[in-house]
DNA sequence: TGGGGTACCAACCTCAAGGTGAGTAGGCTG
DNA sequence: CAGCCTACTCACCTTGAGGTTGGTACCCCA
């Protein structure tokens, strides 16, 4: 039991920890989700993830592309024109996070009905 | 596709925001896969999770025992005796969970190798 | 001529997350 | 009799996450 575990998830391999913590960030699980299946511009994203501030988007997204797990296209055209899309990595980091929200979303209706 | 945004991920449900939040949170992750598939007492933990402080170990705990993911039982003996073990739906977060971790692990490593 | 739109960067500020150290009960051990 | 142990609580302080504002480049449209 506690396969897991064995992974020595501790300060002994701090690149896991941090990978974990990009991808369940705050804004990390709403960019990933956001781009579940589809390529969006910037303002797209801002758009479509309430709440977040530029400042936050722009750093999640540029963290997100430092892991490797979105990808980053601008067009040098006036006005920018900067489309971001998810690598294969990426779009497996979605893959593992998409039953954990369904989960949560499912449990967070069922108690406050409760 | 995108059928997890389907689910109105955003300020219209906090709630799973928020029960995320407390899943993927930094020594919430570490507490559940702790606990997975075994009992353990609170000074276990702190020496089991490397670098956690009393106070965020307690926090958590509290926090995922608030949520029901995780079970406190006290023995009001001297010196105290309290164990910690996943409810259900605590172990439901953990298999949802572990996959994402063992991912991460497996790409920190490659990664770091490249 | 000037206002709007895009995709940012840089600086500043706030506030909450998180770390540190002390205190507590009371039996047990040396 | 003097600590030590557990599982905390409380108070204080630091750090950094995150928000706000202002600026940029260049074109298009009115």
């Amino acid at each position: 039991m506690s396969a897991v575990s064995d992974l020595q998830f501790d300060t002994a391999c701090p690149d896991t920890r941090t990978l974990v913590e990009h991808v369940t960030s705050k804004w990390g699980v709403l960019v990933l989700l956001a781009l579940d299946g589809r390529t969006m511009r910037w303002s797209e994203l801002k758009r479509e993830i309430d709440g977040v501030s530029e400042k936050m988007l722009i750093q999640t997204l540029q963290t997100l592309e430092a892991d490797g797990l979105v990808l980053r296209t601008a067009r040098p055209v006036v006005p920018p024109h900067v489309e971001y899309t998810l690598t294969t990595p990426g779009h497996e980091a979605v893959t593992l996070l998409a039953p954990l929200v369904s989960w949560a979303f499912h449990r967070a209706q069922t108690r406050s009905v409760a």
